[in-house]
DNA sequence: GTGATTGCAAACTTTTTGCATCCGA
DNA sequence: TCGGATGCAAAAAGTTTGCAATCAC
């Protein structure tokens, strides 16, 4: 991770390199893909500065957030979720986030990145005017080992009908 | 509104049919399209029912959203919103939610329906063997308005430079 | 030195829960 | 009558804030 890359983007902003910041940084591009709470956050970084506190923890969030280097998401139980967007260094043409399908059976959760609102977004904005910088897409089901456990059970019930 | 098929629905659930259950599901039917918060809701409901409780608003609102006459939605304001999804007795082929646009400039919401997630869904499923039941869309950017303002603003800044 | 940042605790906000009472079927 | 539903208050849970002490620059 370019370190020097992030003091020079905290700088523009008058922000300080503190420890805790380039820590809460490390640990989430220690865990790519993942969908932390400020809790697992907090957790995590006592390992390593026992001192830390949880409201420092969201403090540094929500500055490597406005940075755009985090996301920001929720995955419907109550907890908002950090997950990391880009290192510092890596300029993207148009912001990628993640979406993600969350089973209903398991809570289990997927994610995947796809163009597929290309469209969505300029109908929309001829329409409207309305210009997109960003989306969150969730979609709601069921996974295949849900689907495969909710078959088995069907089994057994019409099993149970027949002996019955 | 159909009543008796809400109370058909009810039945089939061993729920009872209770005046504050009954005014829940009037006052969303009566505000299409809003997304209006627990809150909101109760504020309404306690016009005609003065005695109403918080808790017994969200207790029902949960019933609702069970039998899918509401979606519920987060607009990421911090607070759980309530939609009409359908009226009872309108069966619908497919849950088709509203999308929702979100400006960052002032915050307005436009909803609108497009069915441009089917070939994401059905990838979903080819690939994980995820079958896709529900799903949420929200686009965040600038509306129109919160443009033509920043335009203006940048238009100022211009004219000052060259008075400068 | 100055101003941002931290850690701690208290406060805040939204939502849920326990429980005695009430009411619908 | 009986079990679900209600209203109230208290609790829960996640997040934010106030403030004195500390740290980065």
């Amino acid at each position: 991770m370019d370190e020097s890359i992030f003091k020079q983007m905290l700088k523009e902003k008058k922000l300080k390199v503190t420890q805790q910041r380039l820590l809460v940084l490390e640990l989430m591009a220690a865990h790519p893909g993942e969908h932390l709470t400020a809790e697992d956050i907090y957790e995590l970084a006592r390992e390593r500065c026992p001192e830390i506190g949880l409201a420092t923890v969201y403090r540094n969030l929500q500055v490597l957030v406005d940075l755009q280097l985090l996301d920001k998401l929720s995955l419907d139980d109550g907890f908002t979720r950090y997950e990391l967007s880009q290192l510092p260094g890596e300029e993207q043409e148009k912001h990628h986030r993640h979406h993600h399908a969350i089973c209903s059976g398991c809570g289990a959760v997927f994610s995947f990145e796809e163009d597929l609102l290309d469209t969505l977004e300029q109908s929309l904005c001829e329409r409207l005017g309305f210009v997109v910088t960003d989306h969150e897409v969730k979609l709601y089901g069921y996974c295949r080992s849900c689907r495969e456990k909710q078959k088995d059970r069907h089994s057994d019930r019409q099993i149970t009908e027949v002996i019955d």
